[in-house]
DNA sequence: TATTTCTATAACTGAATAGTTATGCACTGG
DNA sequence: CCAGTGCATAACTATTCAGTTATAGAAATA
């Protein structure tokens, strides 16, 4: 099971849409630094940072490549955060279901031209 | 589909433990400010910040009862963070599984004395 | 060996975050 | 109406964060 703090750092490294177009980017395949960097309006020591940053949360691994750090995702940490969603998921879908059956009730007393989206 | 600056505002309130122990505690049922601040070894001001960090993320939403502000859990934004780490999910299995072959590959040529975990 | 390529680190800045205490405001109930 | 309850807001502090430029180091290449 995830640590609480391993937690925070997940989500925190998902927090920042720079990291998640890298991992995103990380999905397709492995690749070096000067690779991510390429697509973004930013330097090369802030994607750095970036990437320490999921390294810190495990949520990538770095190998070596003569002077290329190549940046691999690893998926375990995603998998924990995705796990801890849906512990609660299936709470939210029974408040969901409730508010759905209450909806329902209330519009079979309401005339169809009020019924909205 | 959530904007990206949505996500963000997702992801991090979900970084917080405090914040994340307030969702655990929401998803059984609404509760009040001074409910939720009750396990905490923390001021009340400290959680109200915490509510209206989940708030201005769409993660709850505030009743009205006399002086009383019930919090109620929002499932919207929570289900959309889920949607995001699925949508790469089956990239990161794909990958594990692109190792695994290649794992599998590499021992069929490696002595069994060689092989590691 | 000298140069170039790839990446990391240092030092700095401005903005955001998490907490505190003190206080104010709204609504209830006696 | 006024005392108390529930919550929010203000003002402040310490810390962290995301970015910058400048520089250093390590490995390949010419």
């Amino acid at each position: 099971m995830p640590s609480s703090s391993q937690l925070d750092l997940t989500f925190a490294a998902l927090a920042d849409p720079t990291r998640r177009a890298i991992l995103a980017r990380l999905a397709q395949g492995d690749a070096t630094v000067n690779e991510l960097v390429e697509p973004f309006d930013m330097s090369q020591p802030a994607i750095s940072k970036h990437l320490k940053v999921l390294e810190a949360a495990g949520l990538v691994s770095r190998g070596r490549d003569a002077q290329r750090r190549p940046v691999h995702i690893e998926a375990l940490p995603l998998a924990d955060a995705v796990g801890w969603l849906e512990t609660y998921r299936k709470f939210w879908e029974t408040s969901y279901q409730r508010l759905d059956g209450l909806l329902a009730e209330l519009q079979s007393f309401t005339p169809k031209s009020d019924q909205k989206n």
